[in-house]
Parts: structure tokens; C-alpha cells; sequence
DNA sequence: TACTTCTGATGACACTTGTCGTCAAATACT
DNA sequence: AGTATTTGACGACAAGTGTCATCAGAAGTA
């Protein structure tokens, strides 16, 4: 019984480490290589063999962590996006303080492309993600439509009379996440050829004019 | 040497059929496989075996016509959006006679959305498309900004004092199709839940208000 | 009728991938 | 020091894939 029990949750320091720390550093060590190869290779050239390579570990730890190479997408995808929209709305909150709408839509999108000059995190959220799984697809449509509520909340913030219909303003935000998604994407394929500042204003345009689309 | 000839361009009339409308069904026989499997159980999954499968026909004609099924995915996406364009502007240029601008905006949107009910082709153009090679990043790259200046050429016939720069329009035109993809593709993913007058409605509303944007 | 080309079926090959097992060396605990 | 656990390296296996060769029979042609 107690043997069941060790071999189980045995969990003894290593090199310095304790069992939780191991863990998490292999953890995020594959993160880590993750993002490198699904944001360089791509998804579908990167295999468990060289995802590993790249960790310097054995694929012993990989499935220790992670059932999938999709599970490892799953991750990587679902942490890049949080630390991008978390970087968004912390430009919008200190722009909040020093103008009412223009800066604040203009301190979002520049907080956002600037996150997004890291090709990488590009690759993976807007070409490796799309068209893997049913599951993938599903976590996509998911931080899609959060994404768009969160353009939503600051839009009715901004212009309280907000007389578009429940529905058709939900296609609206997702819309407009698609505007900058797709402006992002093309500006990774076109090698960031374009100032980022031109991606700011010809978004920041699109999003004023619906807003004067609205009675006020 | 006659025998080399022979050899190289044959070409005997088999079933009825010459040897070029032979070749031509073979490639619309595969076109369509690719269009059902890439579409439906995704272009990943998909491989020669099963195309042929598909097909009804065998690997030596898939090979006759097709370097690969890479190319095959690029053969269908390019032929599904030279359809859908077409659609399009037809119907923008059959509106073009009863009303100036609000009009052909609709039924622009109206046509793409139509087309984009066959959920193989959303498929194919939105979710399989992306990620596979550069060779087909680089074509959907091409045919993204093929199609935004399409949407320009439109808007600048509609609104004669356009004033935007030059590549601030591009990236507008850029983020305009992506707004009108994006959504399509939530439909898509969302199984076809909303009435598409709503999708139409909604990046009507979007294109109107970057219009307004301008002197006018 | 003889001959050539076309067709479909089948099998074979080399290769890659996910996945698991083994084994000796390194490390920690008692 | 002795024992148990952890680690990295290596190999092995089945499954799937692209690709090609072969071969008997069907369909034209002279």
C-alpha cells in the first residue's frame, strides 16, 4: 500500500528542485519550445522529437505534462493570448486617465500590435491555431468571442446611447476583432513592412467610425 | 523515336473520351474530392489514399495532375475564391443600377455571405488554408490583398474625396476583409445560428461608418 | 483479328511519427 | 554506505504515408 502510494506521489528533491518545481520548470521549459518551433517550423512540421530537442528533456517529461503536441498548442495559444489581452487593457486603463475615447482606442491597438511585432506569438495565434482540431477551433471561437466582448464593454463605456441590437452588436465586436486580427496578420506575412503606427490609425479610424455609425 | 513520342503525348480517344477531356474530369473529379475532404474532415486528415478513395479514381491520375496534395489545397482554395469574387461583383454590379451605395454594399455582403453557406468552401478559404507552407501563406496573402483592393476600388468609385494615404488605405482595405472573414467564420464555427441579414447588417454598418469618416 | 494504349487493383519500399520499455549513471534520503 | 528514485540515452514497435512498379484485363485502332 504504501509503495502504491510512493510510486504515485513520490515527489523528492532533485538537483535542488522539489518534485512541484521540477514539474513546473519542464512545464515551461516545453512552453518555451513550443512557442519557438509551432511560431517558426509550424505546428504541423513540429513532432514530439524535436519539440523535445528543442527542451533539452526526453519525451518521457513532455508526456508527463502534456497528453499532445495539440495539447502543448492548447496552452501555448491560451497563454499567449492572456498576457496580450491583460497587456490591452492595462494601455486602456492608463490611457483612461488622460482622455476620454481616442486615446484610449489608440493606447489599445498600439498596446496590442506592439504585442503581436513578436512573430512568433503572431504565427501561433492567427495561422497555427486555425483548422487543427474540433477542439482547437472551439478554444479559437471561445478567446474570439471574449476578445470581442471586451472591444464591447469599452465601446458601450465609451458611448453610453448604444442602439444596436444584442445580437448584431456581438457580430459587430467580432468583427472588429477580425479588422485587427486580420491587419496583424497580414503585416507578419508582409515581414512587418509597414510602421506600426499605420496599423494604429487605419484601425483606430474603422472603430470611430462606427461609433459616429451610432446616434450622439 | 516515334515510340518516345508516343510515349510523351499519346493522347487516344478511351470511353468516349479524348484525351484531354479525360485529364480535365480526372482534375475536376479531384477538385471536387479535395473541396469534400479538405472541407469536411480537414486537409491535414487528408491524404492521397483517401482522395483517390474519394475520387473513385487512382493514385497515377492524382499524380498525373497534382505535384501533391498541397497543391491540390492550393487549386481549390484559388478556384473557390475566383468563385466567390465573381459572385460578388456581379451582384454589386446588378445593384449598381437601382441605388448608389447603401444598396451595393448590401448586396455585395448579401452575395459573399450566400457563398460562404457552403460551409466546405468556408472551410477551405478560413481554417484550412492557413499554416500549411509559405508557398500558401504567400497565396493567401496575395488573394487577401487582391480582394481588399477590390473592396477599395468600390469604396473610391462610392466616395469620390477619398483621403486616406496610400498604404493607410491598403491596411484599411486589409482590415475590412477581415472583419467581413472573421465574422463569416464565427458563423461558420457557431453552426449558421445567426440569419445572415444580421452578418450583413453589421459589416454594412462598419463599412458606412469608415465612409463617414471621410470629408464629405 | 493483332497490336497498342489505358485503366484499376494490388503490393512493396522507405520513411516518419507517436509511444513505450530498458538500462546504466546521477542524485538524494536514512 | 546502502537503497530508492530520478534522469538521459537508446532502441523497438506498430501505424500511417508518399510514391512507385507490376500486371491482367478493357477499350480503342489498323
Amino acid at each position: 500500500m504504501q509503495k502504491i502510494e510512493q510510486n504515485n506521489t513520490s515527489g523528492r528533491t532533485y538537483g535542488g528542485e522539489s518534485a512541484a518545481e521540477r514539474l513546473s520548470r519542464q512545464r515551461q521549459t516545453f512552453m518555451d519550445a513550443g512557442l519557438e518551433l509551432f511560431g517558426t517550423v509550424g505546428y504541423r512540421a513540429t513532432t514530439v522529437r524535436t519539440l523535445c530537442k528543442q527542451a533539452g528533456l526526453t519525451d518521457r517529461y513532455f508526456y508527463k505534462t502534456f497528453s499532445d503536441t495539440e495539447d502543448l498548442l492548447a496552452a501555448v495559444y491560451t497563454e499567449s493570448l492572456d498576457q496580450i489581452q491583460a497587456e490591452v487593457v492595462a494601455a486602456i486603463n492608463t490611457a483612461a486617465n488622460q482622455q476620454l475615447t481616442a486615446g484610449q482606442i489608440d493606447a489599445g491597438l498600439e498596446a496590442f500590435f506592439s504585442a503581436f511585432e513578436n512573430s512568433r506569438m503572431a504565427r501561433v495565434c492567427w495561422l497555427e491555431v486555425l483548422g487543427v482540431s474540433p477542439r482547437i477551433d472551439a478554444l479559437y471561437t471561445h478567446r474570439t468571442q471574449q476578445f470581442a466582448e471586451l472591444l464591447l464593454v469599452l465601446g458601450r463605456a465609451m458611448q453610453p446611447n448604444w442602439s444596436i441590437a444584442e445580437e448584431e452588436t456581438r457580430i459587430t465586436g467580432i468583427a472588429l476583432v477580425g479588422a485587427i486580427s486580420q491587419s496583424a496578420l497580414q503585416w507578419l506575412l508582409d515581414d512587418y513592412r509597414s510602421p506600426r503606427a499605420m496599423l494604429v490609425s487605419a484601425n483606430a479610424r474603422l472603430i470611430r467610425g462606427l461609433i459616429n455609425t451610432l446616434p450622439h
